[in-house]
DNA sequence: AGTGTGACACTAA
DNA sequence: GTTAGTGCCACAC
């Protein structure tokens, strides 16, 4: 399944299960998608569906707690959604990812996820 | 087929 | 705490 299709299908799936007001990363998702080192693939991928769908594209930040949509124009838009959703960010455009940060249940800890 | 670019991450300064 | 440099993989030209 190392298939780029494969890769997208799984990012999109966790994607999914964001809960309303938690966050990933770009390189958690490519990780728990089987691609460690693949963050920016994860980014092409959401990059690739902005509004195919009821995704929740806007619960996917980089690994600095920070949105990375400002060059595209919709940072303002991401962090405003991520806002009406109890996320906050500070004057610096950050939030707490230690957190917020979600994991799924099949990843049920703190540390990496290994599985997959 | 090779080069450049990108919604990134990590390490070092 | 921050900014800069390097590595990463897939896609566009």
């Amino acid at each position: 399944m190392t298939e780029p299709a494969a890769f997208r299908a799984r990012v999109l799936a966790l994607v999914a299960r964001i809960p309303e007001g938690r966050v990933m990363t770009y390189g958690q998702l490519a990780l728990l998608a089987g691609q460690p080192g693949a963050a920016r693939q994860a980014g092409f991928v959401m990059n690739s569906l902005m509004g195919e769908g009821e995704l929740p594209w806007q619960r996917v930040i980089n690994a600095q707690g920070r949105v990375s949509t400002h060059r595209l124009g919709f940072g303002d838009m991401q962090e405003q959604l991520l806002a009406a959703e109890g996320v906050i960010f500070d004057a610096t455009g950050r939030c707490d990812l230690s957190r917020l940060q979600w994991w799924p249940e099949e990843a049920a800890h703190t540390g990496p996820a290994p599985l997959l």
